[in-house]
DNA sequence: TATTGTTATACTCTATAACTATA
DNA sequence: TATAGTTATAGAGTATAACAATA
């Protein structure tokens, strides 16, 4: 890897960027989310919706929007999916009884564990790198996502 | 991250997993793809197929299917959408003429290279790491993807 | 007869526009 | 009047089942 002397910083970073693009894309990346849909039972777009309320805090439905970068109607058809399955409830809020926040319930929480469960088993290609390797990835993801 | 003292090596690389996961899920990964498809007006599902004739090569409806993990149904509607936009050729394959080869256009292989570009154009919260750090990640997600 | 791909069809995902309730 | 959310509806995305062509 000398062989990067002389190259700008964002050279490097669209090459790292490509191989993160096709780990998602077109490796392993993508079969982890399906099959928690699998082992729960839950429509892609449910399960997602109940991964973002896992800060156990209330969140708006149209916080709920903006988080996705979708249109609003399709939040309330995601939220209506999360209460068919008894997984949260809306509440209008006291203080502005416009805006309904969605909070999980005691099932919700115990599936969203489970979920937990399943998309924390890395897929199988991470197996590859060594235990040094694997921390210093998970150190630079914390820095991509937290940063 | 001395911390990580007794623990397996499953457990770190379940953590890792999980920031990855997050940075495409709920992050910055998403946008680029989306962006490809804005500058070049092509549907997400064409430009992803479109992508993988990148290498050159003639690829089957079939191999495509199973490249995707979908019903060979659907790559007939893939296809047709690259064949519409000129992007791409369906072939039947002299040796055996029941598979069809799909090959790029001379008009697809120039847009697989813009699209290229903007695909390679990494997302604004790279900008954050050093320029060993994104070395770093470069090499751990090539051995992730190439193995 | 078995395999590759297509057609017809239906179901899921997501957005737009018009609407209701609250502020 | 402006804002948060819902309803009705329409358009993509994707699968299933029956089919056609080739082996």
């Amino acid at each position: 890897m000398a062989a990067d002397r002389g190259r700008t910083k964002e050279e490097v970073a669209g090459e790292a960027w490509q191989y993160l693009y096709r780990f998602f894309f077109e490796g392993d990346g993508q079969r982890c989310f399906r099959s928690a849909c699998e082992a729960t039972g839950l429509a892609p777009g449910v399960l997602k919706t109940l991964l973002s309320l896992r800060g156990g805090e209330p969140v708006s439905m149209g916080e709920l929007a903006e988080h996705f970068r979708c249109d609003p109607s399709y939040v309330t058809s995601l939220v209506d999916g999360l209460e068919e399955e008894g997984l949260a409830e809306r509440k209008p809020r006291p203080s502005d009884r416009r805006v309904k926040d969605v909070v999980l319930t005691d099932v919700g929480a115990k599936t969203l564990e489970h979920v937990g469960k399943i998309l924390g088993e890395p897929p199988p290609s991470m197996a590859k790198l060594s235990f040094s390797e694997l921390r210093k990835l998970r150190e630079l993801m914390v820095r991509l996502v937290d940063g």
